[in-house]
DNA sequence: CGAGCGCTTGATTGAGTTCAAAAATCGTGG
DNA sequence: CCACGATTTTTGAACTCAATCAAGCGCTCG
């Protein structure tokens, strides 16, 4: 169950038996079933979650009631809310599970604790820190820059196979339009002889 | 002229006189002139930057020749593109001086160097990348359910006193929307009596 | 003092929204 | 495995927010 994660790492840092060993004993699987919500705003994180299978997702709800998605964690991603879980501070999103998930617990101090044993580890949380940073950057700009269309032709590079598993609807809050406008601009890239 | 990055480094955690004396070493001051190119897209980044005085930026621009505004930083901000920085890779973004301005010239290694002294230093750089995307993520929030109103608010809320430092189509791009809209924005708010 | 830049204003256009309803798809229980 | 209800997607029409295009004003700086 957690050969998966296990060789997530071994690409950025080696790591043998024996550490992976000790280090994963803080670790354990959890399974969401569908629409099973895992944080909501307001409260206050105490996991991070690496999937293994299946797919989590971050969102706001505005004042409206309107769904606004953050991040969509499939396979071989992170989610957590870091902040949340570093600060001690109530989150301002809300986590689900928008497939049946298995995932794998990390606990709150789970670098900090591994790393004692396998020091690079921190090294390791470095990066994908930095990974979110740039991964966020690039929407920041996208948001400011690109239309409705090259979103949505940069989701489906980003997110290839999501595209199918995904309900359309929350490709398009994803996106920031509405659904309505999303099956158009399907349906223009349709008539353009795009094959999505 | 190292006082302020060392009290910004006090609000996180403790540091002796001996302590900062050390680390300090390893940075030096840097000005640059209004209008200052300090890293073009493609090219790759060498140095994080703390501000001192002044306000440095971080700006895309669009194959139309159009720049979009990632980031500001005034004073007692940190700017770099991190990304560059620890992958070696091009940067995907410009950086420049908007206003002349005094900065902490920040190493690549710094945090890794000064933290074999201060280990809590590698805590206290973890913290900023935290805050960084708990800042990122509040602008994905923004730019996705907002208003161009109620993103000028917020931004006037975030920096308050870069509304009036700042011009205003910079500000325009930074939220994401046309200088002339900007203006209507404004224009609007003050016929509703609001005190910008 | 004039050229250039930034801001405003107006008129027009356009991308995307909203509202409404039909069509397609999905899921569940019989 | 089918049928029925619910959800999702599509389509249409009207509308809205913001973009674009264009002109004019006011400052500042050379």
């Amino acid at each position: 169950m957690l050969e998966q994660i296990r060789s997530y790492l071994n690409k950025n840092m080696a790591l043998t038996d024996a550490q992976f060993e000790t280090i994963s004993a803080n670790l354990r699987i959890r399974t969401f079933s569908k629409g099973e919500t895992i944080l909501r705003a307001g409260e206050i994180g105490t996991y991070s979650f690496f999937v293994n299978k299946g797919l989590l997702r971050c969102f706001s709800i505005d004042e409206k009631g309107k769904e606004h998605i953050i991040q969509f964690a499939p396979e071989n991603w992170w989610i957590s809310d870091r902040n949340s879980i570093l600060f001690n501070e109530p989150s301002d999103f809300f986590y689900d599970a928008t497939e049946e998930t298995e995932a794998v617990v990390i606990p709150k101090d789970f670098f900090e604790q591994a790393a004692l044993l396998v020091p690079c580890l921190l090294n390791m949380n470095n990066i994908m820190l930095h990974k979110s940073i740039r991964f966020m950057q690039k929407r920041i700009n996208m948001l400011l820059s690109a239309t409705a269309e090259e979103r949505y032709l940069d989701f489906i590079h980003l997110y290839p196979n999501l595209t199918l598993r995904v309900p359309q609807w929350m490709i398009a809050s994803y996106l920031g339009i509405t659904p309505e406008s999303l099956s158009r601009v399907r349906k223009d890239l349709a008539r353009k002889h795009f094959k999505g």
